[in-house]
DNA sequence: AGCACGCCGACT
DNA sequence: GTCGGCGTGCTC
């Protein structure tokens, strides 16, 4: 008889912790699913095993017995290291961490077999010539996959600098070393040329793409598949880097910069820190992480500065064309000349030459959310939060502007502070508002809309994008759905209407968002031999991230806004820990949120206090209830002393039987709203 | 989270 | 007398 000690599959916080079993199965391991008799009616649950041993150390009251084994579901130990580490990490369940790594629902009943990628048969390239950027790359990375040494490399190259390539040859690597890998992306409906390549190159036998579209059961065969050793290839998005493989050579992050990376639900973890912990976790020998991106986060950049990670750089673009000729068009001259339109004068000029040219026209306008910010039309000054640097948010009700981090509030000033021009307002355009301007200014010519509202039907997108490709639509207007689309041939000009939409969201990473979407947008202008054109326009010119992007000049992009992040004591230099509270009224929320805050308090030293924000109530958000936040700016080093006291203010919360209130933990969020 | 237990009122 | 309402407490 064997003893173990068994996660149960039961959703609540109460019984989130180990229950001691015999197990009557000699062969039981670490990671077994298996079901056991629980709770009073003995009913039969699903768990898993997170600890296996001979001997009972000492007795245990009413000790109940494995009653059977899962055929096919066994974790492998890495995994149940990792979530473990993920309970401490992201104050989340065990079953939360095991629920990532486990596939829902139940096995095919049919056992009908079919691999589910139908895509086309694989695309064979020829296989060029390395650059000698890339040959360094690759020696330098594959040196550590044989080595079984672990390594965290920034790959930082270019728009063309041919980063696919190092990603095949690292997985090429990991192969001859017998190891697996896993290929993850931003979004895997957009990324069905880098499949067909790694098939073309790998074939379909040994690669399995976690696709979204996958039904349960589809998963559950994929599951076994990939953690019975067939598959050594993994493809997928953010939830493909829990994939069930033994012996991880290599796990790459392509596009490493996206938020998609950063988990929104429950347990909210961040991709490349999971990808870390696993590869370093395995006992055979240990893996390596790729981050690769154009444009690094400056979090990521900043650990390569640190020597935390390894920065590879890729500068030469594969066939030495020329990046996009970018120019800004200051609107706060177009306002004092008495030009009211979407389009500046350049940017009219250009689609108009562009249009008689035969090329086509892409106007990118990122219109996220509700939140309009305020700013003055004729000197560009916007209201920003004393304390925190960041754009206030208009609150029309209050008639105030409000601070989502620090919850600072106040008047919505009559008229500029900087300039006193009468001319200061909230302001934003929406997509729609260019359609429509773009259909009256250049008549016949046929556009197509790509947001999130022109895309609700599924196919909706193939269509926007088929007319486009094809040439039917001349102009494409449209959010980040543009900027990551496919490549195009035509594109003579891309617009990026108001480069200040997202430097205005209240959101510490705005700026950098802003820098990449503008990099990324007008990537898309001028493929192959011809050189596109970028018009950015701008109320603010000045700015860093759109002088920076506009120069195709990364690093004084990043050196500017490292010198900010350190002055503000935002990440990399601390961490952001949201706490939300969410209670059926508002009344609830606030008091459970204040008696949590008290609680941290006194959990804390003293000197933590200046770290903490106080309660603060989101936004308009969910209809029924309400959410109050704690925000805390953790600095370095400081973060486990914080998740520990907010586990602990948890724990208390779940045990309070009057408690109807749920507390969320989110580091660096995405989003503060 | 479930779900048995148990202590009350309403109904055969 | 017993059916069923939901508050309370526990799960190796």
């Amino acid at each position: 008889m064997k003893y173990v000690e068994l996660v149960i599959a039961n959703n609540s916080d109460k019984t989130d912790r180990y229950y001691t079993y015999g197990c009557p199965f000699d062969n039981v391991s670490v990671g077994q699913k298996v079901v056991a008799p629980f709770s009073l009616g003995n009913r039969l649950k699903d768990a898993y095993v997170f600890e296996v041993r001979s001997e009972l150390g000492e007795e245990v009251k009413g000790l109940k017995y494995v009653e059977s084994m899962d055929e096919q579901i066994c974790l492998t130990e890495e995994a149940v290291k990792t979530c473990i580490w993920m309970k401490k990490r992201y104050a989340c369940r065990y079953i939360d961490a095991v629920n990532c790594f486990t596939p829902v629902g139940t096995g095919a009943k049919s056992g009908k077999k079919r691999n589910p990628y139908k895509g086309a048969a694989g695309e064979i390239q020829d296989i060029k010539a390395l650059t000698s950027e890339q040959a360094d790359a690759v020696d330098r990375i594959s040196c550590c996959v044989r080595e079984r040494s672990h390594s965290i490399f920034l790959l930082h190259g270019v728009t063309g600098s041919g980063k696919t390539e190092v990603y095949i040859q690292t997985i090429s690597q990991c192969m001859e070393s017998g190891r697996a890998a896993i290929m993850l992306v931003p979004e895997i409906s957009l990324t069905t040329q880098i499949i067909d390549r790694f098939i073309g190159r790998f074939g379909s036998e040994c690669i399995a793409v976690l696709h979204s579209r996958l039904s349960y059961g589809e998963r559950h065969d994929e599951w076994v598949r990939i953690r019975s050793g067939q598959v050594k290839i993994v493809i997928g998005a953010r939830s493909a880097v829990f994939a069930p493989l033994e012996d991880i050579g290599a796990i790459i992050l392509d596009e490493e910069h996206e938020p998609t990376y950063k988990s929104d639900k429950t347990p909210k973890y961040d991709t490349v820190e999971i990808a870390i912990k696993r590869v370093k976790s395995q006992n055979k020998g240990k893996g390596i992480v790729i981050l690769g991106s154009a444009t690094p986060s400056v979090v990521s950049s900043y650990r390569a500065d640190e020597g935390i990670y390894e920065r590879l750089s890729l500068k030469k673009r594969f066939n030495e064309t020329a990046l996009p000729q970018a120019e800004i068009a200051d609107m706060r001259t177009e306002i004092t000349k008495g030009n009211k339109s979407v389009f500046s004068r350049r940017l009219y000029s250009e689609t108009q030459r562009c249009l008689s040219e035969g090329l086509q026209v892409i106007l990118f306008l990122n219109r996220r959310g509700y939140s309009t910010f305020v700013s003055c039309r004729e000197c560009g000054h916007v209201m920003k939060c004393q304390g925190c640097g960041i754009s206030l948010t208009y609150h029309k009700s209050r008639g105030s502007l409000v601070c989502h981090y620090c919850g600072h509030e106040e008047k919505m000033p009559e008229t500029c502070p900087a300039c006193s021009s009468k001319h200061i307002k909230d302001f934003g355009a929406g997509t729609e508002k260019v359609e429509e301007e773009a259909k009256a200014l250049f008549p016949g010519v046929a556009t197509g809309r790509l947001d999130l509202d022109a895309i609700k039907r599924k196919g909706d997108t193939e269509k926007v994008l088929g007319s486009f490709k094809a040439g039917r639509t001349r102009i494409l207007i449209g959010t980040q759905l543009v900027a990551k689309g496919l490549d195009f041939d035509n594109v003579g000009l891309v617009g990026i209407i108001s480069a200040d939409t997202t430097l205005n969201i209240p959101d510490f990473r705005s700026t950098e968002r802003t820098f990449q979407l503008i990099t990324q947008a007008a990537g898309r202008a001028g493929r192959r031999d011809k050189a596109g054109k970028v018009v950015i326009q701008t109320y603010t010119p000045g700015h860093y991230a759109v002088a920076a992007a506009s120069a195709h000049d990364y690093d004084e992009f990043y050196r500017a806004e490292i010198n900010l992040r350190k002055l503000l004591k935002y990440p990399p230099f601390s961490d952001l820990i949201q706490v939300v509270f969410t209670a059926e009224s508002e009344e609830e929320a606030r008091q459970w949120a204040e008696k949590a805050f008290e609680r941290l308090v006194g959990e804390l030293p003293k000197e933590s206090g200046q770290d903490m924000f106080p309660p603060q109530e989101l936004p308009f958000f969910k209809q029924d209830g309400s959410r109050y936040q704690i925000l805390i700016k953790s600095g370095k080093g400081k973060r486990n002393l914080y998740m520990d006291a907010l586990a602990l203010v948890k724990k208390g919360m779940s045990d309070d039987k009057a408690c109807n209130c749920n507390m969320g933990i989110d580091v660096n969020p995405y989003s503060f709203l």
